[in-house]
DNA sequence: AATGAATGAGTGTTCATTCAT
DNA sequence: CATGAATGAACACTCATTCAT
């Protein structure tokens, strides 16, 4: 499987994330991103082979992306509760950055069996996993981090927390009266990353 | 607006809500719903005028729904940890037991226009934060709760965290070594809930 | 073929009648009649048997009724011009008043082979061209009308230039700056009478 | 607004226009077009975009057709008398030649709200109107025609007289015994259209 | 005698895809 | 290599009609 796109293919997978993201997979048609994107009706097809495997060229795309943005915590030289703020902000700045193909990825394939192909994005889950444990494992080793947390767990409340706030975007701008989209944005990067920070840590930290 | 249906317009509605949970209300036809349910085509146009009445009569066959559910918990008395557990209890049941419109809900109509005609969605949203913001305050005044956090990000955690779980359904499966259904289910009501009840509990307790 | 109607079946047929003028046989939906009357749907096919016996039979009773409302004239003493004046004035009006048949009749049935059937529409033709060649002739006889004057054309004159105003209905109004559908109703029986007329009348009494 | 059509879509729309002269608009259906063509359903829709565009199409395709078809009659030196003549040949002519599309724009037309759209059908009655009021406002200058005439009702006269003669073909043909549909197509060019032409200038010249 | 429920054929339209060039 | 033309299946929906009650 090819992982390299040329020019026009990535023009057309960028319009295409972006359709996906805000109509859906079967919401957005052929003709709407050849339209958006300039390019004749038969060029996706041309291209990626059909409606199915643009989208499964898409989460290449940007799978293999996020390969490299991932980087090592463990090395760096902050204590674990510092750590835990680093990773959950690197989380929510990842999905914010690729809002995207979260959504496609976390909602178009939910119980279908596609997802067992999803190879790449499982990779990527869990190399995330595997860095929030060694952080908490850390934390547990000295003694600062609560033993009674089942930790596969923590990245749906992070992940599930950013996009039921995101998905429901309308709701919370009336609720918070936010009246902007920059509003909207600006108070994911702060007041809502806060707080996911503030909850995770809390698990962590607090003793019952 | 009608609220009452009868015995084969319930039976299209819960055949109805199954598909659209599965595949999502684009990706259900009216073909595939007819068919499950051993009806002809036209049936639904004839009993609810369109597919779009359909997915509204939906909504409000099961919001109607929902509101009967809900009861009042703070008139229980207990102190206000043991609402909170009961208060998150009541939400992973209710969203347990309702999850084909709850995804719909929360999902299908995400940035859409139709978001605002959802009133009843709203209602129940709007008591479901007063529930909550009730016990926080009483908990707050009692100098149990701590005072720095914002109320309306709770929901999106415990919902969020519900759904990403749910929605991910093969890829916890597989993580968690649960092999079937049932052992999903029974992971939900047992730990996820306890993760959830635990993290908000922290959340509300632990003095940073 | 039964031509007495019940009360219902005639308050179907005037409503079938006016949709049926307003737009056209096609269309015009069973569904729409039945509303329109306040009756079912079934209705219609139960009193009438299908759509098209329901044509027939709003025929049969327009028809029935047209042939009372022939009079003769040629035993009015008046001279052949007025006698003409006075036909195309009962031609304007029985037309006016049966618009919706008419229109049926002569528009929606042309080059159909229900035509043969109409057998009592061209009785009533026949009848009508007898009564206004029996005045022709009176006129020529009595030297007062010319004679190179093809009479079955003459009809075809006073109901074309009719019916070619009243189903151009908006175009006219504009052009006429008839505000209201009673302007043009009022137009239609004072302005297009006359013309229509003084038309006839000019070609009868006009040497070359 | 595109004119300009390729070889396929004018086979189609000359289909279209026979089916949609023979059974009306809504009578056609654009499956019986697509098989009458022995083209795909679906090229309906992908070269003129909708059933109604395609009658949109259609109308376009005539009328610029009519436009050419239209001479400039008042730089002729005939007299007006002569040039009324002239007119009613013209008219006639082009009715008889594009029966098919006339028939569409005046019947299924008729008191639709669509009218008001036909720009192009109101330009050329516009014109017609246009040309008849310069050629009788003449003759009326020049003391041959008298001044007690509803000018924009004589093209209903004659419209109105041919087209009620042609949608009663059969009633007439029995009538007149034209045996064929030859002859009435011959009565057409000879009888019916003196017939017009007697009745218009009568009208014009006849002093009351 | 009258009707609400139900049907299957048909409507216009859009879809992803294919193919000849 | 790229594309405009074309396709057939599917879409939501409306139609006149029937049937059990």
């Amino acid at each position: 499987m090819k992982t390299d796109f040329n020019e026009k293919q990535v023009q057309i997978l960028l319009i295409a994330e972006a359709l996906f993201a805000e109509n859906g997979f079967e919401g957005t048609s052929i003709r709407t991103i050849a339209k958006k994107a300039e390019i004749n009706i038969a060029m996706v097809s041309y291209y990626f082979g059909s409606k199915d495997k643009l989208l499964e060229a898409l989460i290449l795309y940007r799978t293999s992306d996020l390969k490299i943005q991932i980087e090592n915590l463990s090395v760096e030289n902050l204590d674990p509760v510092e750590k835990i703020d680093k990773l959950i902000e690197l989380y929510v700045n990842r999905i914010r950055c690729n809002k995207g193909i979260y959504r496609i990825l976390h909602f178009e394939f939910s119980s279908e069996d596609r997802e067992t192909k999803m190879k790449v994005l499982n990779e990527v889950r869990a190399r995330n996993l595997k860095s929030l444990e060694t952080i908490i494992h850390e934390g547990q080793a000295k003694g600062i981090f609560i033993k009674e947390v089942i930790i596969p767990l923590i990245p749906p409340t992070i992940m599930g927390t950013f996009f039921h706030f995101y998905m429901n975007k309308e709701y919370f701008k009336k609720l918070l009266t936010l009246e902007t989209d920059e509003a909207f944005e600006n108070y994911i990067q702060t007041k809502l990353k806060t707080h996911i920070q503030q909850t995770i840590k809390a698990l962590l930290l607090y003793e019952s």
